[in-house]
DNA sequence: ACAATAGTGAAGTGGTTACTTCAGTATTGA
DNA sequence: TCAATACTGAAGTAACCACTTCACTATTGT
């Protein structure tokens, strides 16, 4: 379970554009070429590739080139990676209000 | 569940940064000042204030003030937002995968 | 009262990001 | 072979981000 921080920025930079996060959303539902990614955002198919490359750098997807078409598809790994940080902290931060609730508990 | 592209915006951008992760995770064991913070950043405490406004503004982070001290707190229920999006879309792929795996058995 | 502590707010700066347009290459179907 | 398709890459730009410094206010301990 790799917690590189510079993966985590990335990752984090990556979902925090409604654009990628809209990409994302798509390939979860199956593989798609750039220009399906692009088909419904309202900007250019350079703009879409420039995302693209964010979100391969980021490790949450991966494409390959076959004939002209690039095929991209989510890479579920990087995902969990990136929720685990989250739910670790939030869990350190639940367990710490059980303990005290139980602390609260015995001293009545 | 709240769902909103703008504050998912927010919260993603909030933890795509080292020091605001750091933040969170020092918030995860228990509350602190804002110099309790920064004390591990280097970084000037004006700097981190403006880290501080950003993790508030994203809900991930709640203070209040009492005297000359402003006591942090994380909001576990806006790193559960965050996390819900990531694992729904994880989730998505993988009953696919699962899906396909099925048809390819079925098929054999 | 005074100094130390704890934070606030504004302005400036250099680097990054999210686009655009335009010009190009490789692949494919007719 | 020719046109359409599916990208690719470079350059430019405006807006944003992560800081800095400096000047300031409010609170607290002696």
């Amino acid at each position: 379970m790799l917690h590189d921080p510079a993966q985590l920025d990335l990752m984090f930079q990556a979902l925090a554009d409604p654009a990628r996060r809209g990409m994302v959303e798509r390939l979860s539902r199956g593989p798609a070429s750039v220009s399906q990614l692009a088909q419904p955002l309202a900007m250019s198919l350079s703009a879409v590739v420039q995302h693209l490359n964010v979100l391969e750098a980021s490790g949450l997807v991966r494409s390959e080139k076959l004939g002209r078409v690039r095929t991209c598809r989510i890479e579920p790994q990087a995902l969990r990676a990136a929720e685990n940080w989250i739910n670790e902290r939030r869990l350190a931060w639940e367990r710490r209000l059980d303990r005290l609730g139980d602390f609260l508990a015995e001293t009545d």
